[in-house]
DNA sequence: CGTTAATTTGAGACCATTCAATTTCGGTGG
DNA sequence: CCACCGAAATTGAATGGTCTCAAATTAACG
């Protein structure tokens, strides 16, 4: 979304500073009070909840660039964790002058909602995904899903992705075991669908990978 | 969230209209732009998308008092279906009326984006719950989550709530199978957790049924 | 009171899980 | 630079939860 000048020198007005955090660690703990709002710089993070078993699930991944606390911006205590998977710097901004910045600013208020509801929007499809598809589906669908947000935000060279993922984290993601999800990624392989290994991603046949994932992008509302 | 009296009698001044919707008539349609906004006055409706075998996923259901459109108002065209469960009254507002009264009250803008950040929060709990519980739990989590919200909207008399839904629904919301939702169901009455039939649903063992469940209502963050 | 929708029941098939063992990879220290 | 180590990936076989398909029963509705 297109800012003025201004915004975008109100944004820059921000007293902000640069974090570093190891893998693994937390940035957001369910049951806790958010204070702080931050945009991933470099790394990966995700969100993730446990269920009473011990198992967990993961409810989104984030790439760089992207804001990962607006979700709590307005509640009182998170409802979920949001864990680093590869080492991450994140700028912090604290809650309240992001919500100070969003009062004055009508454009950057919006911007900031949009993403939220962007969010949204993925977390729904990922209802879908976990409802209604297979473990091949599952998965080719999540793949789809980061290549494309890889793309667009140029985080990628040509179909070749950074690919940070552990195979257990893409079943804690797609509600499958590590070890299905392990057969499964084989056959995306020896189906000539994509390449994977060594941290890296590369889409070999997209159009057939997003018949099997049943991918549409359009729930991505063409998202940063 | 308490609103002010001139925040009050400005969503009086709205200009809304009053509509009925039969069974099953869709509200929203996916792939089209939303203009208007809608609250559900009257009935219960769902959100819902469409795979490509045909087979359906439904990702919230909405109770009466409930905004449906906010996760529409800002974006291009919408991602997925919302659906009249039950015959519904509905009060419309143009899409463009109601973001210049968020634009000019920071309260009704702040409790609209709280409501959106809440059904965000019940969708991650949804991918949860699909991801990680088997049948039982994960229709236990369900009717817990319909009680605890038609009980705090004031839907509900004791542990008794009107409850339209089919089988067919709970399992197109669970990732089940009608049939294997009909058995599930079955045992949860036969353990004494819940009566359902004639569309009402009573919960005879709360805590047991929410213990069956993994339910904390913390992800519901005291939505009205 | 007839007709359709919704619920219920049974049996067999299949996808994904579980558990356990093995191999490979990535990073570290000598 | 190589040996070592824990983490991650891979393989096998048996189990099990859920699905599929089909039919019967019951409830809802005009």
């Amino acid at each position: 979304m297109a800012l003025s000048g201004e915004d975008k020198s109100a944004i820059a007005k921000l007293s902000w500073q640069s974090r570093a955090f190891a893998r693994d660690a937390y940035l957001i703990r369910e049951g806790e009070l958010s204070v702080l709002c931050t945009l991933l710089l470099a790394g990966f993070a995700f969100r993730q909840k446990l269920v009473s078993d011990g198992s967990r699930q993961i409810i989104s991944f984030h790439i760089p660039g992207e804001l990962l606390d607006v979700q709590n911006v307005l509640l009182d205590l998170a409802d979920h964790n949001v864990q680093c998977l590869s080492r991450c710097t994140v700028a912090v901004v604290s809650r309240a002058q992001l919500l100070d910045l969003m009062g004055e600013r009508p454009a950057i208020r919006r911007a900031i909602w949009l993403d939220s509801l962007i969010d949204s929007a993925v977390f729904r499809e990922w209802v879908v995904n976990l409802g209604r598809r297979d473990a091949k589906q599952r998965i080719a669908h999540l793949l789809c899903e980061l290549a494309a947000r890889l793309k667009s935000s140029g985080n990628g060279e040509g179909e070749m992705y950074d690919f940070p993922f552990t195979q257990e984290q893409i079943a804690d993601a797609t509600g499958l075991t590590a070890v299905h999800t392990n057969r499964t990624l084989q056959t995306l392989r020896r189906d000539g669908l994509i390449s994977l290994g060594m941290s890296k991603l590369t889409i070999l046949d997209w159009e057939a990978l997003a018949d099997v994932g049943d991918f549409n992008e359009r729930y991505l509302h063409h998202a940063v």
